[in-house]
DNA sequence: CCAACAGTTGACGTTTACGTAAACGTACAT
DNA sequence: ATGTACGTTTACGTAAACGTCAACTGTTGG
């Protein structure tokens, strides 16, 4: 039997609230079973949960998520499916690749710009001397 | 005399509406001086705009976006305000290399993704004939 | 038994980042 | 002088991603 979760395990886990968890089931990105009433999460809804908030990180809508989560079971798509999805993926990757080019330039800058604090920072003690 | 720019003139560029850098200049994200009532923009103000997409696309919200924009003249700072700002800089940074994880591995993710649509585009076409 | 606590479902509230429409000024080509 | 093309302000509208009640249920320790 596979690991089971509790809506408060996978809260605290990721560090997100109940109402979080709630809220993407709304939207069909994780499809607890129930026990009576009380919901109880799978390994691959904890799986799913995973990648979507790394999507969050990365500023992906849930929609954007949602799409990507969805193509990691191509097996029941048909052809023409299958194409669109390839398509998808290649134009989320350049975006990525774009997303990585923009985050070595704002690396770069910030460690420009910690430098020029660190300057300011040697020569402002004359100023309270 | 150092460039000036209309506020077409950015928007067409940058591929932002005029509401967009209008809807900036009033969150104290762009300061153009005035001709009459019309902007005129400055080579400094289209820098900043660089910059506020550029973080952007990698997620940040205007306000975090604005931090970092206030980052690059410490000239004004005194010794505390300096020190907060590394904190910053050091903090955002951390952020941003944790992103560069996360976008690394959904670029495996999307390989994969990728890998498995192409097999299963040339196992289906069976169906077809 | 019963209080306390975790879970549930609505439903409305909130913030961010603009979109959109109204109502107006200015300039220039026809 | 008129249209039309661009600019302005003011203000209300909207979509996404939750937060925050309210009102209720199930269950577990004392």
């Amino acid at each position: 039997m596979t690991k089971r979760f509790t809506i408060r395990q996978l809260a605290d886990e990721f560090d997100v609230t109940t109402r979080t968890l709630r809220f993407y089931e709304e939207r069909g990105l994780l499809n607890p079973t129930r026990v009576n009433t009380t919901r109880s999460y799978s390994s691959a809804d904890r799986t799913r949960l995973r990648l979507i908030l790394r999507g969050r990180r990365l500023g992906l809508s849930l929609e954007e998520s949602s799409a990507i989560v969805l193509m990691y079971d191509p097996t029941s798509a048909n052809t023409d499916q299958l194409n669109t999805l390839i398509a998808k993926i290649r134009e989320k990757r350049a975006q990525l690749l774009q997303q990585q080019n923009d985050l070595e330039l704002m690396l770069l800058d910030l460690n420009d710009a910690e430098e020029r604090c660190l300057d300011a920072l040697s020569a402002e003690p004359a100023h309270q001397a």
